[in-house]
RNA sequence: CGAAGCGUGGCUCAGCUUGGUAGAGCGCUGCGUUCGGGACGCAGAGGUCGUGGGUUCGAAUCCCGUCGCUUCGACCA
């Protein structure tokens, strides 16, 4: 990333107080307000404007792979939630529960949903009864609650939107082949719209999620070196069918449990944009989903014609998302101000560009500041967003790859995370112990056992044993 | 849930040690001058000092309780 000089006071620089500057960008840009609910935020429009466009954009390739859209209550009874033990074991300690009506003692207390796949599993049972009802490929986007201790915006809040993708299918391979297919569709849609790179791979055993058989995941990489897990698809094999008894009748007229699986991306996913591309001077938005894309800022705006003229250049841009910002600040404030919220370009028309034909541009990402001909802009805003949506993901992939280590042995291990913060690759012998004694000793996680494999040794780097895969390591949000 | 820190105008904080009835900067409102990297002048508005109790002639200040917030750990999208 190109270092800028920092020039919004308000915001702590990274390098000194990464997680302070966090929060400030957050306030600063005018996500986010605090609540009076300790871990319930207020969507300001700022931020909210960015779930649309993560929503807009995932929902359409959603719809491109066939999902359909549906909406379940919000509320789970105890005794539907109990069902799955390991689905209880994994959330009962965060759920909050509802316990009266009015002023009315309910019978049966429910949850406020951590997730649905109860609720879901519930609701196929009534539906499924053939082969041919399957397979049911459904999304819901809704919040869900879940009562953590410790909240951070964004990052870990009690309640949070998301989507939560539920499906079901005749055979395991069909659910496998669908769990995969999402995971590629959130790392898409993180390189391709949001400018993140991602890591794909399996969770371990230890990581993957309550009930499933197996989890899959993309993780992304911050900028203090960090991991942040950013989108989850799990393969629940035919376990959900049989704890919730749903069944269906094969082509071979035997009664059969349905394999099922259920994925989901949330609004964590805007703390990722936050800290991938983030700079000292606060939120740096790639151009597909930045809610405005350029912002005209008129220079002496009260003498005659410069209003009119920033207008002018609006309607030229009317393929862009685009903002005039007429507000009687002065056109320093503004700079800051739009820097501090990310739009991706600012364009500087005055009364001296009005009468050469031309204007300013200037770049969020890199700063750069470049003149163009009135009559060229809207070709060189298109250009020059193109540009900046490919050099972010560029630059967010070259600090990934800049921050990946190998290790062969522990020692090598334990030296580069004493040293370094990233991922670090390292063989692993599949056992728990292993596992745990490396969060034990070392503060680090098993992020996910990649796709794409490579044999750095041919032993645990723990203890010694023979690999069974290569494995990413690191400090995770 | 463990640890630490913090609650005083919208925000950041000073005042508390040594009790005497509340201040600054920023922001906000109005008017005017400005405008190519956070402009300036003048005039204003705004706080029962988180909350409950105690001590005292008198509490932002001392004592006890309580609530909340932030950060760090354990857990999670």
């Amino acid at each position: 990333m190109a270092e800028q000089k920092k020039l919004v006071a308000e915001i702590t620089a990274m390098d000194e107080d990464f997680t302070q500057w966090y929060t400030d960008v957050c306030i600063k840009a005018g996500l986010i307000a605090y609540s009076n609910i300790k871990g319930f935020m207020v969507y300001k429009p700022a931020g909210y404007a960015i779930w649309e466009a993560v929503q807009k954009h995932l929902d359409a390739r959603f719809k491109a792979v066939g999902v359909e859209n549906v909406y379940l209550p919000m509320l789970i009874p105890e005794r539907l939630l109990s069902k799955e033990s390991d689905l209880v074991e994994g959330f009962a300690p965060e759920v909050a529960w509802v316990t009266h009506g009015g002023s009315e003692k309910l019978d049966e207390r429910v949850c406020v949903r951590p997730t649905s796949e109860s609720l879901f599993s519930d609701f196929y049972r009534g539906e499924i009864q053939s082969y041919r009802d399957l397979p049911m490929i459904y999304n819901q986007w809704c919040s869900v609650v879940r009562w953590e201790k410790e909240t951070r915006p964004f990052l870990r809040s009690r309640e949070f939107m998301w989507q939560e993708g539920h499906t079901v299918h005749a055979t395991a391979e069909e659910a496998e082949a669908r769990t995969q297919q999402m995971l590629n569709v959130y790392a898409d849609f993180c390189a391709e719209d949001l400018a993140i790179p991602t890591i794909k791979g399996r969770k371990t055993d230890k990581e993957k999620f309550a009930g499933a058989v197996a989890t899959y995941t993309i993780e992304a990489l911050m900028h203090d070196g960090r991991a942040l897990q950013s989108g989850t698809s799990h393969d629940f094999g035919d376990d959900f069918a049989r704890a919730y008894g749903i069944l269906f009748t094969d082509k071979d007229n035997k009664q059969k449990h349905p394999f099922q699986t259920s994925w989901g991306l949330s609004t964590r996913i805007i703390g990722a944009l936050i800290m991938v591309h983030g700079d000292n001077s606060g939120l740096v938005l790639p151009p597909r989903i930045a809610p405005t894309q350029v912002v005209i800022v008129p220079i002496q705006q009260r003498k005659a014609g410069v209003l009119d003229k920033a207008y002018e250049l609006k309607e030229a841009l009317s393929n862009f998302r685009v903002k005039v910002d007429d507000s009687d600040k002065s056109p320093g404030f503004k700079f800051a101000d739009q820097e501090m919220r990310g739009f991706p370009l600012r364009v500087e028309i005055g009364p001296r560009d009005i009468q050469n034909g031309k204007c300013i541009i200037a770049r969020r990402d890199t700063g750069a500041k470049e003149e163009c001909e009135l009559d060229q802009l809207a070709a060189r805003i298109g250009e020059l967003l193109e540009q900046i949506q490919s050099d972010m993901f560029e630059r967010a992939k070259k600090h990934l790859e800049e921050h990946t280590y190998k290790a062969a042995d522990r020692e090598e291990f334990e030296k580069t995370f004493a040293e370094k913060t990233g991922f670090v690759k390292a063989m692993w012998c599949g056992e728990l112990a292993c596992e745990e004694e490396i969060k034990e000793k070392f503060g680090v996680t098993s992020r996910c056992i990649p796709f794409e494999q490579e044999e750095i040794a041919q032993t645990c780097v723990c203890c010694g044993k023979p690999a069974k895969k290569m494995v990413y390591w690191g400090k995770s949000y």
